[in-house]
DNA sequence: CCTACCGATCGGTAGG
DNA sequence: CCTACCGATCGGTAGG
């Protein structure tokens, strides 16, 4: 009935498709799919909602590119991961701060995961074992290596424990906006910073043997990694 | 338009709440509150919409009954926790134990938590304040006198480290039906077992310092535990 | 990119 | 517990 206000935004007026995509995105990741409506897209764009459909063919389209936006990314950041899981020492530490630095870069890309996780088990399923299950076999195997030379715990179950370190990084970055009152910090980035330390010295501390790590320290040359050890006694 | 069919379904005509309760409750964790109608639950209960709407006077007071419900439950589970957090030997697993199995006996527990942590954080910042921080300071003050004695690793960061077991369960078990075809095992049975069984080990190991955990047994009575370590090298 | 509009479905109400 | 119905909003289309 009413005519809806045209409401410029401050972002240049070309490039909507661009500002639709990164819209939905938000808007999916705070709400969810089904509590997101196309007008609630074209309002936060500044167009009327039939310029939302022209961009992309229907709200369920609009899902799957979403989706595919992300997964670009992240094929756009595993060169730097594969560079990572190959140096020297902080393999390890390496390999599980670049998967921190792609979802903690925009915890979106977690919310969107864990949301068509719950929303889409079938379609998740096949993303699941077309992308993920190769490098869980890979990395299954290199733990297995070390645990033939007594350097992982013998009880690990590898398989399973890759799985549980996706799962803290990914669900752990997803509700960390809510969970954080139970970090109560002077700044979120301090808190960020003690919740993401804590992941990977659970993943690593989990996973090797050898001298306890309170008692002797591995390696010095791994302080300056982007994951140091600082004791927190509070 | 046309009429709806009456439809009875196989649980007594009677208690017509309680199967809303139960219906809503499972559609809520498998679709999502937007996701689900109150058409859609009144079809699995076998009424009519108005008829839900006797029940529970508005969809917000149904989600609302539907998590105290849930909270209910969990206040049911408490004493069996308790009972488990002051035994002798076996604390730790036992806690952990006691806290999968709530959740591992009906997942939808943990899917409703996860979806309402995303959807509603306001709600679920004040529950996890009133609920959970109780419990999280004082666990976190058993490790810091753990830490003391040198039987937790120094860098433990007490009140993160219980965040993030609690992620661990919870999130793990809300996605595990999706996650579990990374764990192919003969039986659904065998492999969230297998799930829950790593989850406990990267907890326990994550935190016990002394002598390592693959080389000497702590404490040979757990073997009887809900949670034992078989060494799985697949 | 817009206005104008479609049928379907939404949560909820009236009234018995 | 039902039928009948409400206004609002949903995703999507027509047509320019």
């Amino acid at each position: 009935m009413v005519g809806r206000k045209p409401e410029r935004k401050s972002a240049p007026p070309t490039d909507v498709r661009a500002h639709v995509l990164a819209s939905a995105t938000r808007l999916f990741a705070a709400r969810g799919f089904d509590g997101t409506s196309l007008q609630a897209i074209a309002d936060e764009v500044g167009v009327a909602k039939p310029s939302v459909l022209h961009h992309f063919p229907s709200k369920e389209a609009l899902r799957a590119s979403v989706l595919d936006n992300m997964l670009a990314h992240w094929s756009e950041a595993l060169p730097r991961l594969l560079l990572a899981a190959t140096a020297g020492e902080g393999r390890f530490d390496a390999l599980v701060g670049e998967l921190i630095s792609f979802f903690a870069a925009d915890t979106d890309r977690a919310k969107l995961l864990v949301r068509e996780a719950m929303d889409r088990p079938d379609e998740v399923r096949l993303l699941l074992t077309a992308q993920v299950r190769p490098w869980q076999t890979a990395i299954s195997e290199y733990i297995r290596k070390g645990q033939r030379h007594d350097e992982h715990f013998a009880d690990v179950d590898a398989e399973a424990y890759v799985l549980h370190v996706i799962n803290l990084v990914i669900a752990g970055l997803a509700v960390f906006d809510t969970f954080r009152v139970l970090l109560p910090d002077a700044s979120v980035a301090e808190s960020r910073a003690r919740y993401v330390t804590e992941i990977i010295r659970i993943a690593k501390s989990s996973l090797f043997a050898g001298p306890a790590l309170s008692a002797e320290p591995r390696d010095p040359s791994l302080e300056g990694a982007p994951n140091r050890r600082n004791g927190t006694t509070r």
